[in-house]
DNA sequence: ATGTGTGCAAAAGCTTTGCAATAAA
DNA sequence: TTTATTGCAAAGCTTTTGCACACAT
C-alpha cells in the first residue's frame, strides 16, 4: 500500500490517530448498545491499524496476526463488519471485483475516493471530490438522502512504465 | 424503469435506435472475428431492446421471452456478456449489491452515470459528468489509462414521499 | 473441415443463515 | 440473569470451469 511509504514522524503521528480511532470506535459501539466482545476488540484494533480498504479475509488475516486466539471466526468477522458499517464505524467500498471491502469512516464527516491500479491493485486515496455539486442537482430532481460511490481505475506510476 | 414512461413518438424513435444498436453490435462482433450464433443473436436483440443496466439473470429472462428455444443457456449468457464487454459492445456497471450488471455502451464514446433508489431500486441515468477533470489531475500524478465508476444512491422522488 | 461456441454438470468463490453454546452487561 | 454474540456447519447466490458435442464460417 502506497501510504506505507512514510517517514517515522508521520508514522508516530499515525499511531496517535490509530489510538483515537480505536477509542472513538469503541465509543460508537457502546453508544449503539452493543457489546465489546473479545473478537470485536481484536477486529477494531486490526481495523484502526489498517490503512485503506480491506476485505473480510484481509482483516481476518490481520486479526490472526494480532492474536491467534481472540481473532474470532471468519463468520464473526463478516457479521461484525456489517454491524460496524450499520453504526458508521465503517463504510463499504466496492471495486467491482466480486469482493466487498470496508474502510474506516472518517469521523469528521469527510470522505475520499480511490484510484485502483488495474495491474498491481495498489489503492491510493484521492483527497479531492467534485461530486457534491452533482448531488445538489440530483436533489433538485426530487431525490433525497444522497450518497455516491466514485472509484478511479488505471495504471499506477510504477505499472505505467 | 423510469425511462419506459414515454409517449409513442419517443417509443418509435426508440425502435430505430434499437435497430441501429443491434446492427452496430453485430458489426463489432464480426469485426472481432467472432461468430454470430443463434444464442448471441437473441442476446443482442434482448440487450438492444433493454433499457438500462441488467444482470445476467435479467437478460436471460428477456431472451427466453424473445424465443424459448434460442435463448441459450445461462452459462452462455455469462460467457457472452463477458465477450461483449471485451469488444466494447457492453460496459460493466456495479451497484455494489453482489450482482454484476452490464449496459449497452454508447458508440459515440459518451458515457453516463446512474442514480439508484435505495428503496425501490429504480435506476435513472444521469447525463452530466464532472469527473473527467479529476482524471486529468490523477494523470498528473503519474497514472494512465484512467476510467472511473460513479454511482449515486438515494431515495427517488416516489420513495421520498 | 476447422476451430469457435454451446450445453450440461459440477466446482468455486464469497457471503449468509440456523442453532446450540458462550460470554458481556 | 438475560440478552447479545459467537462458532460451527451447512446452505445460498452468483459466477466460472471442464469437456464432449454442435455449429458457423
Amino acid at each position: 500500500m502506497k501510504s506505507n511509504n512514510r517517514n517515522s514522524s508521520v508514522a508516530r503521528c499515525h499511531h496517535r490517530d490509530q489510538d483515537s480511532a480505536f477509542k472513538s470506535s469503541v465509543e460508537l459501539l457502546k453508544n449503539a448498545g452493543l457489546k465489546l466482545t473479545l473478537p470485536r476488540q481484536t477486529l477494531l484494533q486490526a481495523i484502526t491499524q489498517h490503512d485503506g480498504p480491506f476485505s473480510a479475509e484481509d482483516i481476518f488475516a490481520s486479526c490472526k496476526k494480532l492474536s491467534r486466539k481472540s481473532a474470532g471466526d471468519l463468520v464473526t468477522i463478516y457479521r461484525s463488519l456489517a454491524t460496524f458499517s450499520d453504526i458508521s464505524i465503517l463504510t463499504r467500498c466496492d471495486f467491482g471485483d466480486g469482493t466487498v471491502r470496508y474502510e474506516l469512516l472518517e469521523q469528521d464527516g469527510s470522505h475520499h475516493h480511490h484510484v485502483i491500479c488495474t495491474s498491481c491493485k495498489t489503492v491510493e486515496p484521492i483527497s479531492f471530490c467534485v461530486v457534491e455539486g452533482q448531488e445538489q442537482i440530483i436533489e433538485q430532481m426530487g431525490y433525497s438522502r444522497l450518497t455516491h460511490k466514485l472509484e478511479f481505475f488505471g495504471l499506477c506510476p510504477s505499472c505505467s512504465d
